[in-house]
DNA sequence: ATGAAAGCGCTAACAT
DNA sequence: ATGTTAGCGCTTTCAT
C-alpha cells in the first residue's frame, strides 16, 4: 500500500505538497500538482484512515447501540441511522446489548475512547450511574428519567399510550388489557403509564401483563394467559408490534376473532404488521425523523458547541387497521 | 485523556513498563507493577486503540455489507455477525447497499484501506470486475458465479428450491408459480433454476413473476396478477419470505383460501412467517452457521493464512407450517 | 508555494 | 526487568 511518501518521492516533491493535494488546499503549483496527481493514481495511493485520525483526533465513526437487530423497529431504525450517518461521513458500528444492563455497560465500556466519535444509544435498562465512565458524546434514544446532561430524541410515550387506549375506549371497549410491563425497562413504565391515565379518565382499570421480552413468543404467552383468564379482556394494548404479532396469534390459535371478540394494538410500526391478516392497529412513530435527529444532534455535540443538553420530541400517529376496526 | 506518558510519569517508570501491564506482560517487578496499576486507575487511562492500531496494522473492525437492514433476514444475519465478531474481539461496521450495483460498489471503495480489517458482503449485483480495487479479505455470503479467489458461504440454492417445489408437488400441487425473478441477482437466478427443474422432473412447467425489490408490496403485487391470471396457480413459491408476506396478504386480500385454493412456500424463515396466520412453510438456513462460518473465515484470511479460496456449504432444511398443509 | 521536522499514542526492537 | 528510541502514516507548525 502506498504511502503518501512514496507518492512524493515518484513526483519529486515533498510530503507536504502531496497532502496539500490530497487534502484539496488550492496553492500548489500547476506544474507541482499535475506531477502528484500522476504519481496519485500511478501508485494507487489511498490515504491511511486510521493515522489521519489518529492525527485528527477523530475517528469517523460513531456507534449505534441498540437491543437486537433481530427485533424489527431496531433493524429497522439501525438502517436510517446508517443513511443519516452517510450523509455526515460517518460509518456506523453497532453493537447490540440484548436489552440487559450488562450488555449496555460492556457496549459502553467496549467503545472506549478513541474508537468512535460519538454515539447514539437505545437504553433499556441503564441507571444514571453507569454512565460515569462514558468517554465521547452520546445522543439517547426514547425518554429517560435519568437525569444526565444528555441529548434525548424521541416520542412521548405516555401521550401514545395514552392514544392507543383512548382509540380502543371510542371504539366502545371496557376491558383493555396492556401487554408489556417490564420491571425496569424505562419505555415499558411510560406505556404503562398511558395505559393507566386513559383508563383512569374512563373510570376504569385493566390487566396488565409483564414480559419478560419483547418477543413475539411473550407476546403469545401473555394473551393466551389473559384470554383463558375468568374475565377475559376485549381488547389489548400491546408495547411493541412483536408482542401483538404474538398476540395475533394467541388469539387465532384459540379462535377467538379479532377485532370481533378483542381488537388488538400495537406500537412501533413494523411493515410485517401492515400485511398480516389481520392487518395491525399500531402507533407509528416517525423512525426516519428520530434517525436523522440523532445523527445531527451528535454531529453538532462532536463539532464541540458547548450547548446544554437538547430534548427532541418527534411526532408519531395512531395508524387504524383491521385489528381494531376489521 | 490520560496517555501512557502521562500514566508512566505518574507512576516513576518507562512508558515501556506501563505498555507491559497493560497488555499483560509477564515479567514487571511486583512493586513497578503496583506502581503503575494505581496509576492506572488514578488517571482512567483508557488505551487510544487508534494509536495501537495505526502501530500494529489492524484496524479491530470488519466491514459488514449487506442490502438493507429493513430486510428481516440480513438484519437478523447480521445481529448473528456481530455476535460471532465480538468472540474475535472485531467491531462491525455496516453498509447497506439496497441491492444495487451501484450501492454495493459504493460500499466497497468506501471502506478503503485501513478503515477494516476485511468484510464479509452479501452480493446481489456485482460484477467481478467491481472487485478490482478491493482492498482487504473479503468472504462472500451466498453463492455467485463470480469466479474470483475469493471465500464463499452460503446454502446450495439451486436444491433448496428443488426441494420448496418437490414439496409442493407432493401435496398434489400442478400449477405452481415462482414469484421473485430478477435479472441481476445471482440468488434469483438459483432459485428459479430449481424451480424450474423440480417441475421438469414432473414433467411441467410453471408461470414465472419477476420482481424490482424483494419487499411485501412486491409479493403482493406479483401474486395479485397471478390470482388474476386466467390460469391462477395452485401453489406459489416465493424467493423470500416477504415476498410471501405479500402473496399471502394479496390472496387474504382476494378471499382466495391458504392453503385451500394455493399453497404458499417463502424463504428465509424470518420469525414473522411462523406467527402470522397462516404460518408461513419455508425454507430455513442455518443463518447463525453461516454467520459463524463467514467470521471464522475471515478470521483466518486476516492473520494471513495463504489459503486457498474455501466454499463453505451450510445446510438447510424445509419447514413445514400452515401455508401448505392447513 | 513548498520543504523540514515535530508529534498524534502506541508497540517493538534494541540496549542495558 | 526496564529504559530508550524509532516509527506506524498522517497533518501541521515553522521556516524559507
Amino acid at each position: 500500500m502506498a504511502t503518501l511518501k512514496d507518492v512524493a518521492a515518484l513526483a519529486g516533491v515533498s510530503v507536504k505538497t502531496v497532502s496539500n493535494v490530497v487534502n484539496g488546499y488550492a496553492f500548489v503549483k500547476p506544474d507541482n500538482r499535475r506531477r502528484v496527481e500522476e504519481a496519485l493514481v500511478a501508485t494507487g495511493y489511498r490515504p491511511n484512515l486510521g493515522a489521519r485520525n489518529l492525527r485528527r483526533g477523530r475517528t469517523g465513526s460513531l456507534a449505534l447501540v441498540v437491543p437486537e437487530l433481530g427485533i424489527p423497529y431496531f433493524a429497522e431504525l439501525a438502517g436510517l441511522v446508517l443513511r443519516a450517518a452517510r450523509a455526515h461521513d460517518w460509518n456506523v458500528l453497532i453493537q447490540q446489548t440484548l436489552g440487559t444492563r450488562e450488555g449496555e455497560r460492556e457496549a459502553l465500556a467496549a467503545l472506549g475512547p478513541h474508537v468512535v466519535d460519538g454515539a447514539v444509544i437505545s437504553p433499556e435498562a441503564l441507571r444514571g450511574t453507569d454512565f460515569a465512565g462514558v468517554s465521547g458524546p452520546l445522543v439517547l434514544l426514547g425518554e429517560h428519567p435519568l437525569d444526565l446532561p444528555l441529548d434525548h430524541v424521541g416520542i412521548d410515550n405516555v401521550e401514545a399510550a395514552r392514544t392507543a387506549v383512548r382509540h380502543l375506549l371510542d371504539l366502545g371497549r371496557r376491558r383493555i388489557a396492556a401487554i408489556g410491563a417490564h420491571p425496569d425497562r424505562a419505555t415499558a413504565a411510560q406505556r404503562l403509564r398511558g395505559h393507566r391515565e386513559a383508563l383512569a379518565d374512563a373510570g376504569l382499570t385493566g390487566p396488565v401483563a409483564s414480559v419478560e421480552h419483547y418477543h413475539r413468543r411473550d407476546g403469545a404467552a401473555a394473551m393466551a394467559a389473559l384470554l383463558d383468564s375468568p374475565e377475559p379482556p376485549d381488547a389489548v394494548f400491546c408495547f411493541n408490534d412483536l408482542l401483538a404479532a404474538g398476540a395475533l396469534r394467541a388469539a387465532a390459535d384459540r379462535g377467538v376473532r379479532v377485532p370481533g371478540d378483542v381488537a388488538v394494538v400495537g406500537f412501533d410500526d413494523d411493515e410485517a404488521g401492515a400485511y398480516g391478516s389481520p392487518s395491525l392497529t399500531t402507533i407509528a412513530p416517525d423512525k426516519a425523523g428520530i434517525a436523522r435527529a440523532a445523527v445531527d444532534l451528535l454531529r453538532e455535540r462532536v463539532d464541540g458547541r458547548d450547548l446544554p443538553p437538547r430534548r427532541v420530541r418527534t411526532p408519531f400517529r395512531l395508524r387504524i387497521r383491521e385489528s381494531t376496526v376489521g
